[in-house]
DNA sequence: TATGAATGAGTGTTCATTCAT
DNA sequence: TATGAATGAACACTCATTCAT
């Protein structure tokens, strides 16, 4: 059977670019420049991707179902929300440093317009999960019966600007400030 | 007396520049298409402002300083801190209400690498200053006593995630939704 | 009488002109730059001439007929031509030593393509008027009967390329070199 | 095996710089009409070169180094001062003749600011060969004792300016001046 | 298949010129 | 009369994309 790209270049120009992407964002990064530092000439970026835009959107899907498989895959049943909440904090917390760039790519190209309809549904799709997800917790009475949207934000903001912050300012998250962090997420989202 | 520019041009700049920047990012925005929402020739911008990057940082520090004046100028004395939060969360509803763009633009530009020195300083001399008001309300012993980067991650990350999440998807937030956003954070929060 | 331009702002920018186009040329000299050498607004500038073109062919014009009105004007009747090139040599040293910035600049716009028709015409006529002095001194059989271009050539070109080194490599030249040049001259062109 | 730009457009450029710089001097040459008159697009100039100044500096020290080589590289040996500058007279002439424009160009861009220091080097090697070449023939008694730096200016200045003139109002040098002209260097400067 | 030289439209920026004050 | 803010065309230079090799 004949492979598909067997020196893995299309990898490559996707590793490339996300790191790139992700430092400097879509418009301030070059096609050469992923080239470059994908070791491939500028015109193999075109053999694999139609076009700089479409090379961010195969990344930002990528990113969003690696991330929302990473969370959801194990999720375990017939645990206390408490124990859910746990776990999934710490996946994402295994996520988040793994893979630092690509969650930061993610948030950084959030509904760009640059983005097509296949990203954002892809985006929307896995909102919706994970809304759904909170809303059976919601019907087991175990936490607050507001606007999912508002528990979705909630845990995910604390999460997401903590890291960002870490990331910027080159500080990093001890294991203690995330457990604290992670019980903060809780007291604000119980019943 | 001869005023400095009566017919407000590089106030149009600003705001031009301000909607811009908020929408495409810096590489994103070019000086004509921000000198044409401004309703100026191109040069007028570089009668104003000596480059595209300074613009940039004119705004980012207008925008954080305006923010943290409109938090941090009338704040209660004496009150508790229940009520000192609340005081700051519907401060913040106010000023994301008002000027949604000014806000959305100091997230998307944070650490960005075209800004300068006393960009950055202004950042962090504000950040500064809520982690200080926070450690005032943590000596007093009515909110956790952990990292107060972690307190402010949590209030920041909630309001945030939400404002933008609102935004970019189109969507309003009643006040029952930023009410009860309010009320979690609290309860991440108190000791 | 109402004088035309008492405080001599003409005089201002014609002078910041000269000096700026000498040293860097006709388009590496904006007018702004020259407006604000003069100490006048760029308006001004446009109130006297009509356009930077203009302001260089005056100045051309202004130069090529001083230099040729200092050397032609008081030129010795009867005397040897011996005693007439040596005259013209040392008017021509204080020429050069005076309006340094006038004789490098001539040099520099010989035959430049923003020159008028006007500025031509004076460049021709005083070059006529050296080449009649050159026939008469011909006629009387004291100079070589050559071409008297080549003879200009040779007077002119010995001493523009000695002032013009000497002026861009910032050295100075002694009188002992300039007795020594004009003697070489005489020898080139004596009969 | 593979050339280096077969199709010879870094030479192009080259030329068309040559011809552009040397009759509108460096700011008045556009790098599109560079490109345009090469006939490359105006991105295969950066290309090749890192800049206009780069681009001028490149031509400046190939003009410069292409001159000297062609005087110097066969200088006759034990022949009389008087057959040496007939030799160099000749060859200056050949070359003036066959490079018109490259011999122009030198003149114009003598000591101008965006020289780089490596020009200047080059500049001054050639003229160090030069007076070296003055004070051996000074040594051997047969032209006259005075600053060197005169004689050069002497042998430079009337063949440049003969050379200049005759381009510039665009008519030609028949050989019967020339032979003249060469006279009265010889002249000018035996002992 | 992979390349990178070539392109030219588009960028940030400058400046000759105008004109309201 | 004198100014200098305003303009926009034109500049030096970049880069997404193509295509001959």
């Amino acid at each position: 059977m004949r492979e598909i790209d067997p020196a893995g270049k299309r990898r490559a120009i996707l590793d490339a670019a996300l790191e790139l992407f992700e430092q400097r964002g879509f418009y301030g990064t070059t096609v050469p420049a992923i080239a470059a530092r994908a070791k491939v000439g500028a015109g193999t970026v075109y053999r694999n991707f139609e076009s700089k835009a479409e090379l961010v959107n195969v990344l930002y899907r990528e990113a969003k179902l690696r991330l929302a498989q990473h969370l959801l895959a194990e999720v375990p049943k017939g645990v206390s929300t408490r124990e859910l909440l746990r776990h999934l904090w710490w996946r994402m917390v295994a996520y988040a440093r793994e893979e630092e760039a690509s969650l930061a790519f993610t948030e950084i190209h959030h509904h760009a317009e640059y983005l097509d309809e296949q990203s954002r549904a892809v985006s929307q799709g896995a909102h919706a999960r994970f809304i759904e997800l909170l809303e059976r917790e919601q019907a087991r009475g175990t936490i607050k019966g507001i606007n999912p949207e508002v528990i979705l934000a909630t845990v995910e903001g604390v999460f997401f600007v903590m890291f960002r912050r870490a990331r910027s300012c080159g500080i990093g998250l001890s294991d203690e400030d995330l457990r604290a962090a992670e019980q903060c997420v809780w007291e604000a989202i119980r019943a």
